[in-house]
DNA sequence: CAAAGTCTTCAAAGATTTTTGAAGACTTTG
DNA sequence: CAAAGTCTTCAAAAATCTTTGAAGACTTTG
């Protein structure tokens, strides 16, 4: 078995790059890897050699969003947190919140441009591709869940 | 008819939420307001207010990824710039590079993990989700340009 | 091929974002 | 209900990213 800790450092910088804050790419990076099936707090700060508050702030960035949940921790004074199911079907949801905003914007142009200018035109084709997606993108990720649960499932 | 100026500084700040810089998603911006077919560098400099500098390294980064090309203007020393036909659309599709380094980033881990762990099941399932979503994203970007030409074309 | 004009580069300044760590709020337990 | 333990907040420090502007490379033209 080749290095866990590089291959979950180099998930987190993917991560990064995606536009998550670094400390939150650690974290979540550190949630996928962990050998257990939940994990605290602490336990985050000491691997990852990061203060409470940033581990506090990542968990709270990473609850909002629902990548990850309080796992049930009986017996124990501190929460424990795990990655959610679908987390990743949930993060490219997420996404679409962005290319919705496109679409917007688009529109938001195209009335203050006017008709018949060349912006108009350039913002209709801006407008129409981001609604396609828009449509689109739930469906596509309905299909995957379909797929995972019929292969998993029965 | 509205304000253009504040709707091209408002799909600029969507465009760098997006994760542009703000100078660039400033100049595509701009290109995609102009009232002319193609735009010179100094003439984006002096309407948005920033150095030349600025201009040039966002021009670069917009050709580099395919948002923007040079523009025919005879009888002109500056070099002319516009929009790309499908500029979105190839934005889009420089996303699917980064589902890609996901898809890769997981299974680089399940391999250092090593089987039967939950690492390496939440690994799975990511890894599961990131090749679906790149094997399918290029079939639904090809499927909105069926459409755009069946519309616009014949 | 010199001169004028245009564009790019890059080190330093500036702006922004991120992290820390200590204070204090909240929660559990004896 | 006090005390111990845990988590969150937030102002200041650190790190990072962005922009500027001037130097110089490149290109066109007379």
């Amino acid at each position: 078995m080749a290095d866990t800790t590089e291959a979950a450092e180099h998930l987190a910088l993917v991560l990064a790059q995606g536009g998550l804050q670094k400390a939150t790419a650690r974290v979540l990076a550190a949630f996928m890897f962990a050998d257990e099936d939940s994990v605290t707090a602490p336990d985050l700060a000491e691997r990852l050699g990061i203060s409470s508050g940033s581990v506090s702030g990542a968990i709270k960035m990473l609850s909002t969003v629902g990548l990850i949940e309080r796992a049930p921790a009986p017996g124990s004074r501190r929460e424990h947190y795990r990655v959610r199911e679908g987390a990743w079907a949930t993060l490219m949801s997420a996404q679409n919140g962005m290319v919705q905003a496109m679409f917007k914007a688009a529109d938001r142009g195209i009335e203050a441009a006017g008709p018949d200018s060349p912006a108009a035109r350039r913002l209709e084709e801006m407008r129409d591709f981001y609604g396609f997606m828009f449509r689109e993108m739930p469906a596509l990720i309905e299909r995957w869940r379909t797929g995972r649960d019929r292969r998993s499932g029965a």
